[in-house]
DNA sequence: TTAACGATTGCACAATTGTGCATTTACAGC
DNA sequence: GCTGTAAATGCACAATTGTGCAATCGTTAA
């Protein structure tokens, strides 16, 4: 079984490559390989699915230039990056788009020399990690900032950890802790484990660090995932969380929500983050109240968002 | 008119996002633009052609990887790479498919720090020029290792050199002469200017060489161009010259050729070839001779070509 | 103003690609 | 061996994409 892994893994790279570049038919492929039309068809969206097939495109255009500047400008931000809209209304194009963005921007920060970057996790993230192509850098360090969940589909902080240093070449660390633990003291004890202390160490060293904003209400990951349980997420509601990153729940105003989550997720702190180039990546117009809020907190020195939420963001005047 | 290029660029850039990130149909592209799906679908392919859309693909397979290793053994190379055959018998998509390995080793390579890159031409250079992407250093100066030519495409030193530099957001040199001087004294005398020993100076610092082979006969570049001229073309041939790269020309054993065309073209030589790591690129069956020939003269540290191609070098005994 | 030319546009038709579903295959547990 | 279940396969059909060619537009030259 380990070779016909192998051997399919050979037949999928090889059709890409027939497909792709040799710009046959799926049906040539197929017979070239002695194979139907209709499994070539699958192995071509394998690839495709596994990262080994990436297509990544230009964004500038002077719509998105505008838009970025001016979003630049009106939040005090360093940098601002906005991806174009991809047209189908859902979130999931959205965070296809500002991943694609994100990766290509990753690929020229992280080119050149030894560093390390910390990584928050999920489905913008991912699909960051699926956009990323041809950075290989292999004195990269990326270390998870936030502990881990149980069970984690490809957006987990693990996986989008793991899969930017398997792209990159370069070497992963984890917080090797739950993602919330059950007190604040619980919380506390955890981080004082060495080995947990050396990665906090490195998460805590880089001088660049990715993360991603997480709304409340019911679409959120948090709340859709088993991470956070009935009686915690009442509490969020009952403070009025909006937002949230990193472990950390933010109010609308942009302060940290007076909840005893925060205390109970180990990761790296606010003032570390503070500390670091931080770069938000935000996608879909649904993410709008939170980002303004974590855009408050005042830690975030970029952001890389769809166009659809950069001209909500720019329409309101609160 | 100006005006109108920058619209058409927005929108061929817009149309791209929403049909290749959106996943929407091209006639919904269409409807959303305004446009009709005729255009739409010329507008994708003007992107693609434009290097606005890139797919890049994972070349590594048990079967390449094994031919790289023996290719490698074979002709005593510090490393090879072979790109994946791409099915269409013809040069043009064994071009494309060496140009895309090529684009991602060079993406790795020049990714960190300062760094002088000297390139050749040709249709597989144009070809990896076309593939690159992600590859962001303003710190690479990317220097024309060859005089330019008067009737020049896409493929012409001049542009490849310019194209790479754009893409990376580095900075091009050119060789400010002809290919070919009508004499060996012009050629000399033409090195000898200052502007011209300004960029040869920064050739010759180059620590790597992408160059590409040309082979002799009547598919070859050179002859269907009409850099050089009958008569020029009837001593290469009296005298059995198999091959070209930088404007040197061998004879089958690796030796360069006695013909005066050897000292008319401006370009650096080959002990200069000989210092730097030089990278062949080699693209289609019909090379092999070339390719040999070349490979023979012992100045090639790495070389990246197609399964086709490696097949035939491997074949043969000789 | 008109003729002529090249570039652009849209269309009918051809080819390719994608999808839901029935069928087969593989295989673990009895 | 049998059986149930899940995965893989192939098929008919639907949708999308690509192509050659004719019509149209715009521009230059007489």
């Amino acid at each position: 079984m380990r070779a016909s892994q192998a051997m399919t893994n050979d037949t999928r790279i090889r059709a890409a490559w027939l497909y792709h570049v040799g710009g046959l038919s799926q049906d040539e492929v197929g017979q070239r390989l002695g194979l139907s039309r209709f499994k070539v068809l699958r192995l071509l969206s394998d690839a495709r699915a596994a990262g080994e097939v990436v297509i990544s495109l230009d964004h500038r255009n002077t719509a998105t230039l505008a838009l970025a500047e001016a979003v630049r400008d009106k939040f005090n931000l360093n940098d601002a990056l906005v991806a174009p809209d991809p047209g189908a209304g859902n979130a999931h194009a959205a965070r296809c788009a500002v991943g694609m963005v994100a990766a290509h921007w990753l690929s020229v920060l992280a080119a050149s020399g030894p560093m390390t970057l910390g990584v928050g996790w999920g489905r913008t993230l991912s699909a960051m990690a699926n956009a990323l192509t041809g950075l290989h850098n292999p004195e990269l360090r990326i270390v998870s900032l936030m502990g881990a969940m149980v069970r984690t589909g490809l957006e987990g902080p693990i996986d989008v950890c793991a899969r930017i240093a398997a792209e990159v070449g370069g070497q992963a660390l984890f917080l090797p802790v739950p993602f919330l633990a059950d007190t604040p003291e619980d919380a506390a004890l955890m981080l004082r484990q060495r080995l947990v202390r050396e990665a906090l160490e490195a998460a805590r060293s880089a001088s660049h660090m990715i993360v991603s904003v997480g709304e409340g209400g019911p679409t959120a990951l948090l709340t859709k995932s088993d991470v956070v349980d009935a009686a915690d997420l009442a509490a969020l509601d009952a403070a009025n969380v909006v937002a949230d990153t990193t472990g950390k729940f933010f109010l609308a105003d942009g302060t940290l929500a007076p909840v005893d989550l925060n205390d109970r997720t180990p990761a790296i702190g606010l003032e570390d983050m503070v500390r670091a180039e931080v770069t938000l990546l935000a996608a879909d117009v649904s993410k709008a109240l939170a980002t303004r809020a974590v855009l408050r907190a005042g830690f975030v020195d970029r952001l890389i968002l769809d166009e659809g939420l950069a001209i909500t963001l720019m329409e309101d005047r609160a």
